[in-house]
DNA sequence: TATTTAATCAAACAGCCGATTAATATAGAG
DNA sequence: CTCTATATTAATCGGCTGTTTGATTAAATA
């Protein structure tokens, strides 16, 4: 057998190793972004390794510290990324100057939408916002619910002037009912889709705003009974 | 100075140290379900090691082991153990001689102050049953969910056949619509807190159960608004 | 009283975690 | 062509995890 011991750069295309890759452009920091979205978003930031993060990106550990730092950073700059959709789309609804036109329901629809189309929201809100200890909730209030939630009560106390809400509620509690409904569905739906068999496809999710807008503003009593 | 270097039994009261205590009864499980549960519903299963719980209970990891096999199965124990009351309070919901009498509005107040009475449900709810990966999923859905869903759908189908709730709506989705405002405001407690100004006190429930029947019947609409 | 059984803990174990180091290989600048 | 900067990995580090072992003490039994 003719074994050459010490080849120094005798495979061109090794599979794998240290070293600099060949190529110009670096795709290892984006696969790393893209497992970390899948894995962070699905399970949580605890319960996720960096080792998992890497293998599914076929990297290593080491070229995570890298390129963010430390687990803490590549979640960080994960979130920005993901988040930057859902940011813009939410902007201009807090945009004053079309905030005093828009009705309640317009608002729930908005945000019930972007539900349906980033599936990751609900699970983040569950793992990072809602749970104790999650590494997501001071961000979450500072940058979304501290914002929207005024949004919400001031929509409703306007209304409440206009006369097209009933002025005998809290606008904070009538707020929180409308959150509610337009939320807890799609938290709750790995448990609603087996013990209601609900779903979560585009059709249902136009089926459940109509649903939802129509309860919330027209209750579930049959129009004949007396209050 | 006079050393006695090998005292074998010198101290009839120990303060801490290996083998079997005085006194008959064994306190140390008490307060080792104590600590777990003060733990574990507060900040999950994985978050917690079961040094802290034994250092909690002023005991050791091993008497855990000896105790309940292993960390998951004094977790078992201990939602065993705190459930109880739980599950007593609401099988006489599902008592099929008084279901087919109740109406949502009672459903809603009892679930409501339970939900009040017991603020580790919510955490729990949270972190083990809506988080991907949760150790209690299946046992609440089976437990839980699966027989108060139907229980919902029944009453609400019952009432549109008497005429007291509109039959334009789908009943599954006008369940989860009450499930939504009842469970929600609970969970999303730390959030509402904060950007609502809302408190949890058993003045405050009771103002929440009133506003989220209103609401829930009648709709946020003001009576003269055409639909 | 002698022996077995029950209860407890300190110490150690294997395994996984995030993070670091040192080596290595390419890219690009001078 | 040489040298430095960049990007990557294998190997390792200290630390923490759930679990196990063995010693130790009291209670129960005979």
């Amino acid at each position: 057998m003719f074994t050459t011991s010490t080849r120094k750069s005798a495979s061109p295309r090794r599979p794998r190793g240290p070293g600099r890759p060949a190529g110009s452009e670096s795709e290892v920091r984006d696969s790393l972004l893209t497992a970390a979205r899948t894995l962070f978003l699905a399970r949580g930031f605890a319960s996720v390794t960096i080792r998992q993060i890497a293998a599914a990106a076929g990297s290593s550990p080491a070229t995570i510290h890298y390129h963010f730092g430390d687990k803490l950073g590549l979640y960080r700059t994960m979130l920005e990324q993901a988040f930057a959709p859902v940011v813009a789309a939410l902007r201009e609804l807090g945009d004053p100057s079309r905030a005093d036109q828009a009705d309640i329901g317009q608002v729930v629809r908005l945000y019930s939408r972007m539900l349906a189309e980033n599936p990751w929201v609900p699970s983040l809100i569950v793992q990072e916002v809602l749970a104790e200890g999650g590494r997501f909730r001071e961000q979450f209030i500072e940058h979304f619910a501290g914002r929207l939630a005024p949004l919400f009560v001031g929509i409703i106390r306007r209304e409440q002037a206009h006369g097209t809400v009933r002025s005998d509620l809290d606008p904070r509690l009538a707020a929180l009912s409308a959150i509610s409904m337009t939320v807890f569905p799609f938290l709750a739906l790995p448990v609603t889709s087996r013990v209601l068999g609900l779903s979560a496809g585009g059709d249902a999710t136009e089926r459940l705003v109509e649903h939802t807008t129509r309860v919330l503003f027209d209750g579930i009593r049959a129009a004949g009974d007396a209050p």
